[in-house]
DNA sequence: CCGCATCCGAGATGATACTG
DNA sequence: CAGTATCATCTCGGATGCGG
């Protein structure tokens, strides 16, 4: 055989990529990587859990400060939507001032471990879209 | 050393996060990695890259036929947006009627491979989130 | 066949002010 | 400190009709 070890491996994709493909309209009627993407792909989600991701537990401050330019209302509204999705627990402190303890559960630290390399993609390939837009923009 | 494997594991994972995390506003003023989110989080680019992956190339209107509910705009728009970011190729043949054929760049074909593990994850992991769901609806 | 231009509604996002 | 409530805004995406 004279395949070589990048054809195999982008046979391999192509196989993988028709299989995400294909699982469309599960029990919910909706298509799972749509689903997830909505989630991860809103404006704010996928950097909370990074934030979440770095650490072992943050309180509400804490991730406002460092997620910047969010909004109080918006790190809330997008902290529900992951406990909703059981991606991070919630832990409320009976304290006076209150405390609010956020953390990755396993299935959020599972989808860190996908958004991590996707991350590290970006950071490593910035440069390159940059110059691909820059080529568009001056024609 | 007591240190198990997984926990090696979780650190490293935690300190890639932090790194993702530091690398903020770049040249173009925009942290990398929402700028790729912002992109590929959209509602039709993901699925546009997977079904481009998923064969060498594909023509318009064959591509409008299996991304199941889109609109020719924003095919158009997505396409276009794909293309000037240097992931996919567009092949105009000058012949009556027209074809349009469009394929995935290496760098396309970069990102697909950052984003096949997540849509593995997210078929693998589907349940899970709808059961989490579940959950809380019940409450 | 392929794609652009225009209009428009829905949902996401943001600013601000107020509570336990 | 950690939200909730309300209102204003803004972008995305869909429908439609025209052009190459």
């Amino acid at each position: 055989m004279e395949v070589t070890t990048v054809d195999n491996q982008a046979a391999e994709i192509q196989a993988k990529a028709k299989k995400i493909i294909a699982s469309r309209a599960n029990a919910t009627g909706l298509c799972p990587v749509r689903d997830i993407l909505g989630r991860i792909g809103d404006k704010w989600s996928m950097l909370a859990i990074l934030h979440l991701g770095s650490t072992d537990s943050l309180r509400f401050s804490e991730l406002r400060k460092r997620i910047d330019g969010i909004s109080q209302r918006m790190l809330t509204v997008t902290l529900r939507t992951l406990e909703t999705d059981g991606l991070v627990t919630r832990t409320v402190y009976a304290e006076v001032p209150p405390r609010v303890e956020y953390a990755l559960t396993g299935l959020g630290q599972g989808l860190l471990g996908v958004v991590i390399p996707m991350g590290s993609w970006a950071n490593a390939h910035a440069p390159a879209i940059a110059e691909a837009r820059q080529r568009v923009a001056a024609a």
